[in-house]
DNA sequence: TCTGTTTCTGACCATATGGTCAAGACTATG
DNA sequence: CATAGTCTTGACCATATGGTCAGAAACAGA
């Protein structure tokens, strides 16, 4: 009957697509593809991508160096989904600027955001460092059309603040590249800042200090009042 | 005859550290010594420490591997070598703070000699950010001992300033900081400024805006009239 | 229980790498 | 020319690494 086999196809077909069998198979990927991946952001960033070994990035994710192969076929792969996954974060933080009235709000709040970001995920940002200082050879296609598209629209919201009298004259780019770096320094220096600051890691009111002094300088520097 | 013995002693002794004989082999050692130290800074820096190879940093230099481990036993021992040598050169750039009447002066100075190494010793640069990355593992103990030193030198000078009312208070660590990450971002993320700069080289010109760019919101940040 | 699929893993391999070495080449001096 | 010291280099080695694979286990569905 014609009838009976197409209803077996459809079962078929809404069986694989449905929650119920293959969740915990789903679950068990996923779950197992970000402890590698963990794992792997830790490892990249430490190690460097010569330096880090599939080996120890198994050994971190407590898992076989087969078993990782089996999710990720190549180290080249799996880096390349590390880098990936910072630069969503890094773009999803600003968001913060889109919404401001002007740059008082929209810069302070980016600021904050990077800040917040160098703090929670460090590793994430030296691992981005190193793949721009080396060129780049993975994500360079990121950078020439979604990184290059984000900043020409900040530049132009920065420039609207600056024709509407908001902000001092200043060339957008490189106010960019200051808050870049000046975050960033947190994360990817802070081996350097924490030595300088007698061998402990910042403390909360430390890292609140930074944010406010970062914020501090470079408002004050645009000509916003604060 | 002792006199005879002592003078042909003390002849010896002369043309040991005489600059006649030796001067072209110890020029010879000395030559070869920079070309390798040059080809392993770029290859370092574009490979970091674990992606370089000594085969990589021999071909660069233009010499066999063997010969390159003729003057550098290992690639820890040339890696060092690097690093200290940037470490000297970041240092010597701090001399324009020292002989500063005042911040707008000395601050200044110090920004666009910073500037000046990450637009000619990019490489170097890279390698510095590279190690202090990964946890400074060869050069902790500078860190520890002359950049300390350094550092709470500077901030008692800023402080000093501040008293003096010469400039806003912030806090002398974070303005550092802020002028170290800035200045040094133009060296190890100038793949990125180059993409966002469609692909192209900073100009004369642009470099120019950049060093007038950092120092104006800098300096204004600080509360100091440029 | 049987069957097909996914997951897991120890053992293995080809290759690349840091480093060694012995023999030769070059240079200066007596 | 002979001797001593420095420099050069091809060949070599032990090891580590990225990646493969065959088969075992676990699991889901009938």
């Amino acid at each position: 009957m014609p009838v009976d086999h197409s209803v077996k196809k459809f079962l078929k077909a809404l069986r694989m697509k449905s929650n119920a069998a293959p969740i915990r198979k789903q679950n068990k990927r996923r779950e197992n593809e970000v402890i590698i991946l963990k794992a792997a952001e830790k490892v990249f960033a430490e190690e460097g991508f010569g330096g880090a070994t599939m080996q120890l990035i198994a050994d971190v994710a407590g898992l076989p160096k087969a078993n990782v192969h089996y999710y990720f076929s190549t180290k080249e792969s799996l880096y390349r989904q590390v880098v990936s996954n910072i630069f969503d974060v890094w773009l999803q933080a600003a968001d913060s600027f889109e919404e401001a009235a002007g740059p008082a709000d929209g810069i302070g709040a980016y600021i904050d955001a990077k800040m917040e970001i160098s703090r929670t995920h460090p590793a994430g940002s030296k691992v981005w460092a190193s793949e721009v200082m080396h060129g780049a050879p993975i994500i360079q296609d990121y950078l020439e059309t979604t990184l290059v598209e984000w900043t020409n629209s900040r530049v132009t919201a920065i420039n609207a603040w600056i024709e509407a009298g908001l902000m001092d004259p200043v060339n957008p780019r490189h106010l960019l590249y200051m808050i870049w770096s000046t975050t960033q320094h947190y994360a990817d220096f802070g081996h350097q800042i924490q030595t300088l600051n007698n061998s402990a890691p910042l403390t909360e009111d430390q890292w609140d200090a930074a944010k406010a002094s970062v914020k501090q300088i470079i408002l004050k520097g645009i000509g916003v009042a604060i």
